[in-house]
DNA sequence: AATGGACGTTGCAAAATATGCAACGACTTC
DNA sequence: GAAGTCGTTGCATATTTTGCAACGTCCATT
C-alpha cells in the first residue's frame, strides 16, 4: 500500500539471515543504492536496525524490545502464567503456552522442565504447526472454510516417521481433536518427545490459547504423560474461567469505546 | 530521513504498549485517519501488525520470529552458550550474557538458576544499565569520549541505597571495573542480589559481550558468590579464545569483500 | 608512491508517491 | 429513527521520494 515502507520492511527479514553491507540491501531490494541508504537511515534512527563497527548492518536492540514489550502485555499469557507454574510445579515437565496468528503458531510463554533432559524451544518462536499438540487445538477451532484454506496452504515436513504426512491427515485430526477437545503431538515432531494439550477458551467459547506439557520418553512414558490429562485439561480451564470472568477494562489511551471491546488481546 | 518511514516507525512502540485502535494511532501520530490506515495496512501486509477480530491492531508475529531470528544469529551467543551451560551446571545459579547496543544493554542468553528461588529477568530486555555487572563491563571499555558522553546521557535510578548515584560515581565505577577486568552488582538492583561477571574479548582485544552469574542473599552470601569469580573469569576467558579462534566465515549472500571483514556480529 | 577499484555519501531536478479532504457505509446507541 | 463513532475509498494537490552522477575515502595492488 505504501511504497516507501513496503521496501523499508523489506530490509527487515533480509537482514535476519545476517549482516549485510549497504550495496547487498540495495541490490536485493532492487532500488538504487542511496535509495537504500536512507531507508536503512531511518530504521538506524528507530534503533530497529544497528550499523556495525564494518558498517555493516544487522537487526537492533530495539526490535527485541520491542517484541519483548509486546508479549508482556498479552493478557491470556499473565493470567496463564501463575496457573501454568504451578502445572509445572506439580509435574516438573515443560510448559509452553501458545496463540495463533495468520498461518502461524507460536509460544508466548514457556516453563522450563525440572528435569535435566530438556526440549528446545524459545518464545517467540514458531511452533511446528502440523505437529504440535498446541496447534492442533488452535487449527481446530478455526471456522471451517479457513481451516481448510490454511491446511491447504501449509507445508507437511517430515520430521519424523509420525509427523502428519499431509493436508487430508491434517485435517482430520483437527476434526478429532475438535471432537475431544484435547490434543496430543506423539512423536511428530522430535522422535522421543511426547506432548499433551488443552485448549484455552475466551468469551463465546473461541480458543485464544492453546497450552501443552512436554516431556521426552527417558524420562516419562507417552502412557505416563498422557495420565496427565485430566490435570491438564483442569489448568486449562482454570485459565479460561479467570480469563472469561476477568472485568473489561477501560483503555489508559482514554478513547471510549461505544462497541463493548475488552482488553483481552485475543492471541 | 524518510518521513513515511518514519511515521510508521513510529507506530510500533505505540502498539507495543497495547493494542490501539485506527483513531488512536492517528492521533498519537498526528495524521490523517486516511494516512495512519495506510501505513498499518503496509505493517499489516509484512505481519508486523495484527489486526485483531475487535479491528484494533498490535504488534504481530513476523516481530517475534524477527528479532528471534536475528539473536539466533549472533555469533557470540552461539559459541558462548555451552560455556554458560557447563558453568551454571558446575555452580547452579542464574548466567546472563549481554551485549551493549547504542545507550542499551540487553541480555541475549540466559542459564536459569537450579535453585527454587530465581532473578527475574528475560532474554531481549534491556538491563538496569547504571548498575548490573554486565552493563559496567561492556560501557568500561568504550572509548573515552563515547564512555563519558554515555555516563551523562544516562537517568540514575536509585533502585537501592546501593544503586550507582551520578555519572561521576558511574564513570569512577567503570574505571576500577576497567582496570581489574571483572565487575560485581551487590545489590545495586535488587537489595538482595549479587552478580558477579567477566568480560568476553573479541579480535583486537575489545569487549564484544560481557557474562555474569547472579544470585539472592538468601542462597549464598555475596562473599561465596564472589570465590566464584576465578571461574566466572575463566568461562570467559574460553568464550574469548573461541570467539577470535574462529575461522572467518565467507558470507553465503556471495559478495566479495575487499576489507576483511569478519562474521562476527559484535554485540 | 601512485593507480585502480569498492563502497558509502551528497545535491539536485524530475516524477512518482503519499497526503489530507470530503463523502460514504456499517454499526451502535439514545 | 436519528445521531454519533469509526473505518474505508477516490481524487486532486503538492510534498516526498527517487535515481542519477559525481565526489570522497579507504584499501589493495603495481
Amino acid at each position: 500500500m505504501s511504497q516507501t515502507v513496503d521496501r523499508a520492511l523489506s530490509i527487515l527479514p533480509l537482514l535476519a539471515e545476517g549482516p549485510a553491507n549497504l550495496e547487498q540491501v540495495a541490490s536485493r531490494l532492487q532500488v538504487h543504492k542511496s535509495t537504500a541508504l536512507r531507508l536503512l537511515r531511518t530504521l538506524h534512527e528507530h534503533g530497529i536496525v544497528y550499523r556495525q563497527p564494518d558498517q555493516r548492518y544487522r537487526l537492533g536492540a530495539r526490535l527485541f524490545a520491542l517484541a519483548q514489550e509486546a508479549m508482556e502485555n498479552l493478557d491470556v499469557r499473565e493470567i496463564a502464567h501463575p496457573h501454568l507454574a504451578e502445572l509445572n510445579a506439580a509435574c516438573g515437565h515443560t510448559i509452553h503456552l501458545a496463540v495463533y496468528e495468520e498461518d502461524e503458531v507460536l509460544y508466548i510463554d514457556k516453563v522450563e522442565s525440572r528435569y535435566p533432559v530438556r526440549m528446545y524451544s524459545r518464545i517467540g518462536k514458531p511452533v511446528a504447526i502440523t505437529v504440535a499438540a498446541v496447534a492442533k487445538l488452535l487449527l481446530a477451532d478455526l471456522p471451517e472454510p479457513e481451516r481448510r484454506a490454511v491446511a491447504d496452504r501449509l507445508d507437511y515436513p517430515r520430521y519424523t516417521s509420525r509427523s502428519t504426512p499431509d493436508a487430508a491427515a491434517f485435517l482430520a485430526e483437527l476434526a478429532r481433536v475438535r471432537e475431544q477437545g484435547w490434543a496430543t503431538d506423539l512423536g511428530g515432531h522430535e522422535e522421543s518427545i511426547n506432548c499433551v494439550g488443552a485448549p484455552i477458551r475466551g468469551a463465546e467459547g473461541r480458543v485464544v490459547a492453546a497450552m501443552s506439557v512436554s516431556a521426552p520418553n527417558v524420562v516419562v512414558s507417552a502412557d505416563e504423560l498422557l495420565s496427565l490429562l485430566p490435570r491438564v485439561r483442569r489448568t486449562a480451564e482454570a485459565i479460561s474461567a479467570e480469563y472469561v470472568g476477568q472485568p473489561i477494562l477501560p483503555q489508559p489511551t482514554g478513547g471510549r469505546h461505544p462497541h463493548p471491546r475488552h482488553k483481552r488481546a485475543a492471541p
